[in-house]
RNA sequence: UGGGGCGUAGCCAAGUUGGCAAGGCACGGGACUUUGGAUCCCGCCACCGCAGGUUCGAAUCCUGCCGCCCCAGCCA
C-alpha cells in the first residue's frame, strides 16, 4: 500500500546533492518567467509543475515573472491570462509576483557598471553590419570599429541613449566579450537597444529596453532564485548568464539548468503557429478546446489534476522527446473516471417503439450516478415509457460477427432497464431505418432473464417524452499527422477538417436538465462531457466531448 | 563545418561506488461486467546508437565512429 514512487528527475537530483553540501542554507528558489505575449500551453504546464513542484516540495518558493523585456509584443491581455492559468493548475506565487520590467533601473545602473569596468560599450553600427561581423559558425568575427571606445565616451553615450538623444536602431550597447568565441552568444551580444514603444507596464519612461540575457539572469539574481530552470535552446546562452553573473558582485547566483520541453503528437506548440491558428480563424480563439493551451484544455473540461497527473508521467529529462497524445488522454480518462457521475445521452437518435408497453404509462427508474461506487455519487430517477431513443449506430440490420448490439430478431438490454426485441425496421421510402418496433421482456426490468438466457449487451437510451434537448461538441484531433510542424510545408494543410463535428439533436436523460455550466458527465458508452461555461445560457445546454471513452467495439470492428 | 546537447522497447522514462535492464502509455491475450467503460491477471522474446578496448564482470569506465536537436534576432 506504499505511494507508487515517483522516479526523481534530474534537476531534482541535482538539488539534493547542492543541499547534501550544504549549499542552500536559505532555501530553494524557483521561477516560472514567461514573456507575456501569448497565451500558456501544456508545454508551459510541464515547466510550471516542475517549478511550483520542486519549491512545494522543498519546502522553497516560486515567484510568478513576467519577462517583459521587449515593449512590442507584449500586452496586459496576456498577463492576466497567464496568471489566470497559473492560478487554475492549483499554484499559488503568493507574494512573489515580479516583473522584469520592474529591475529597468537596477539593470540600467549595472550596465553602467559593466561599462566603467571595460565591459561593455556603445556600438553605432547598424543591425546589418552587427549581423554582417558576428563571423559565421566556423569563422570568427570582426571587431566593431567602436569597441574600444574609452569608457569615458561609452558612458556618455549609453546616458544619451537613455535619454533619448538617438533615434531608434542607431545605437546599441554590446557586451565587450570574445569576437571569436566558438560560441555565438560570446561575440559581444547585445544588451540594450532604442525602442520608442510604450512599455505596459513602465509606460514611456524608457527608450532603451535591455535584451533577454542581460535581463534574465541579473533579475534571477535579484529576487534570489537558487535554480534557473529553462528549456535546452538556452543552454548555449549558459556561458552568457554565468558571464553576466561574474561581472557583478553579488551575494549569491541562481544556477541555471535546461531540460527538454514538450513536443505532444497531432498538435503545435509553438506561440507563432499558435497564434497563427487563432489570427486565422482555424480555431475560435485561443482557448478553443482543440488548442493546447491551458485555456483551451480548459475550455474543453479537462481537469487542473489531470494536467498535473500527466506533468508527473511524462517526467523530465534532456532528451527531445514527443509524447504520445494518447497518454494525456489517458490520464484524463483516470481522472475523470473515478469522479464524475454518469448519466445517459443519446448523440445520434434512432425512434424505438415498445409495442408491448403501453401508451401513456410511465415507470420510473431508480439509477446510481456512479455505479461502480453507488453511495459515492446517489441516485437519480429515469423515465420509461413506450416511446424510446437508442443511439442510431446501435443497431444494424446486418449485424456483422461479434455485435453486440440490436438487430431484427435480437435481444439487447437497455441499461438500468429491461431486455427488449427487435422485431422489425421501419424504413422510409428511401430505405433509410427511421424507427425500430421493439417488444420488451417484463422480468427483466430488475434483473436477469428467468429462463438464464444471457443478453450479449447493454446500451443507453432515453424516453423520447422526457428527454432533454443538448447540442454536443465533438472534438477531435487538430492535425491528420503526428508532426505536422514537421516538413518544412504550411503546418495549416495538416489540419484536421473533423476536428469539430456539433451535433446538435442529441437527446439526455432527464437529470442532465440540471447540469450547471463547468458540470463534467460521463454519458455512458461515449465519453466525458464538459458543459460549456459560456455557451449553456438561456436553458440551452452545450456539452465539448473532453474525451471519448476508450472504444474497444471500434478495435474489433476495424480489423474485420 | 565551430560550439553546445542528446541517443535505453512503437512513445515517454528509471538506471550514477561497473555485477549482469524499473515503471507508465501503446499494443496483444484472458477474467469479470446491466457502460464492447472501469477493474484484475498475463504477454510485450530490449543485442542499452554502432565498433573496439579495460575488467572475472559495463547501459554504466576509455577510444573512435554514426545519427538527431540547438546557436550566426537590436526575439525570448
Amino acid at each position: 500500500m506504499s505511494e507508487p514512487t515517483r522516479p526523481r528527475n534530474f534537476i531534482r537530483q541535482i538539488i539534493d546533492e547542492e543541499l547534501a553540501a550544504g549549499k542552500h542554507p536559505d532555501g530553494i528558489v524557483t521561477r516560472f518567467p514567461p514573456e507575456p505575449n501569448g497565451y500558456l500551453h501544456i508545454g508551459h504546464a510541464k515547466s510550471i509543475c516542475l517549478n511550483f513542484g520542486i519549491a512545494r516540495d522543498y519546502g522553497g518558493r516560486c515567484h510568478l515573472r513576467m519577462d517583459d523585456t521587449n515593449p512590442t509584443k507584449e500586452d496586459q491581455e496576456y498577463i492576466e491570462s497567464i496568471q489566470q492559468d497559473v492560478r487554475w493548475l492549483g499554484f499559488d506565487w503568493g507574494p512573489h509576483y515580479y516583473h522584469a520590467a520592474d529591475y529597468f533601473e537596477r539593470l540600467y545602473e549595472w550596465a553602467e557598471l559593466l561599462i566603467r569596468k571595460g565591459k561593455a560599450y556603445v556600438d553605432d553600427q547598424t543591425a546589418e553590419q552587427i549581423r554582417d561581423t558576428r563571423g559565421t559558425l566556423t569563422e570568427p568575427g570582426t571587431p566593431s570599429p567602436y569597441r574600444d571606445r574609452t569608457p569615458e565616451e561609452n558612458l556618455d553615450l549609453f546616458r544619451r541613449m537613455r535619454a533619448g538623444e538617438f533615434p531608434d536602431g542607431s545605437r546599441v550597447l554590446r557586451a565587450k566579450i570574445d569576437m571569436a568565441s566558438p560560441n555565438l552568444n560570446l561575440r559581444d551580444p547585445v544588451m540594450y537597444r532604442i525602442r520608442r514603444e510604450r512599455h505596459h507596464r513602465t509606460g514611456d519612461r524608457w527608450v532603451i529596453y535591455p535584451m533577454y540575457d542581460w535581463a534574465h539572469g541579473q533579475s534571477d539574481a535579484i529576487e534570489g532564485i537558487t535554480h534557473s530552470i529553462c528549456t535546452l535552446e538556452f543552454e548555449a546562452h549558459r556561458p552568457l548568464y554565468d558571464w553576466f553573473l561574474d561581472q557583478l558582485d553579488l551575494p549569491r547566483r541562481p544556477r541555471q539548468i535546461e531540460f527538454a520541453r514538450l513536443n505532444l503528437t497531432y498538435t503545435v506548440m509553438s506561440k507563432r503557429m499558435l497564434s497563427e491558428l487563432v489570427r486565422d480563424g482555424a480555431v475560435a480563439g485561443w482557448d478553443d478546446p482543440r488548442l493546447p493551451t491551458i485555456a483551451g484544455l480548459r475550455r474543453r473540461g479537462y481537469t487542473p489534476e489531470a494536467i498535473r497527473e500527466f506533468a508527473e508521467r511524462i517526467g523530465v529529462a534532456k532528451a527531445d522527446s514527443t509524447v504520445d497524445l494518447e497518454l494525456l488522454e489517458t490520464t484524463v480518462r483516470d481522472d475523470l473516471n473515478s469522479r464524475v457521475p454518469r448519466a445517459m445521452c443519446v448523440h445520434r437518435p434512432l425512434r424505438v417503439v415498445i409495442e408491448n408497453f403501453p401508451e401513456g404509462e410511465v415507470r420510473t427508474i431508480e439509477a446510481p450516478n456512479f455505479p461502480d461506487d453507488p453511495p459515492k455519487m446517489g441516485h437519480r430517477q429515469i423515465p420509461f415509457s413506450r416511446v424510446l431513443w437508442i443511439e442510431e449506430d446501435d443497431f444494424l440490420e446486418q449485424p456483422p460477427k461479434k455485435f453486440l448490439r440490436l438487430s431484427p430478431g435480437r435481444e439487447v438490454r437497455l441499461r438500468w432497464g429491461p431486455v427488449i426485441r427487435c422485431d422489425r425496421a421501419v424504413k422510409d421510402p428511401g430505405g433509410r431505418v427511421v424507427e425500430l418496433r421493439c417488444t420488451l421482456d417484463p422480468d427483466t426490468f430488475s434483473g436477469p432473464p428467468r429462463d438464464g438466457r444471457k443478453i450479449g449487451n447493454a446500451i443507453h437510451w432515453v424516453s423520447a417524452a422526457h428527454a432533454v434537448p443538448v447540442t454536443l461538441r465533438l472534438y477531435d484531433r487538430l492535425f491528420t499527422v503526428p508532426n505536422p510542424a514537421a516538413g518544412g510545408g504550411d503546418f495549416k494543410a495538416h489540419l484536421n477538417p473533423a476536428s469539430l463535428e456539433t451535433l446538435a439533436g442529441a437527446q439526455a436523460e432527464p437529470a442532465v436538465g440540471a447540469a450547471r455550466p463547468g458540470d463534467r458527465y460521463q454519458f455512458e458508452r461515449r465519453g466525458y462531457y464538459f458543459a460549456d461555461p459560456q455557451d449553456c445560457r438561456d436553458g440551452r445546454l452545450v456539452f465539448n466531448r473532453i474525451v471519448p471513452l476508450r472504444d474497444s467495439w471500434a478495435k474489433i470492428a476495424a480489423k474485420g
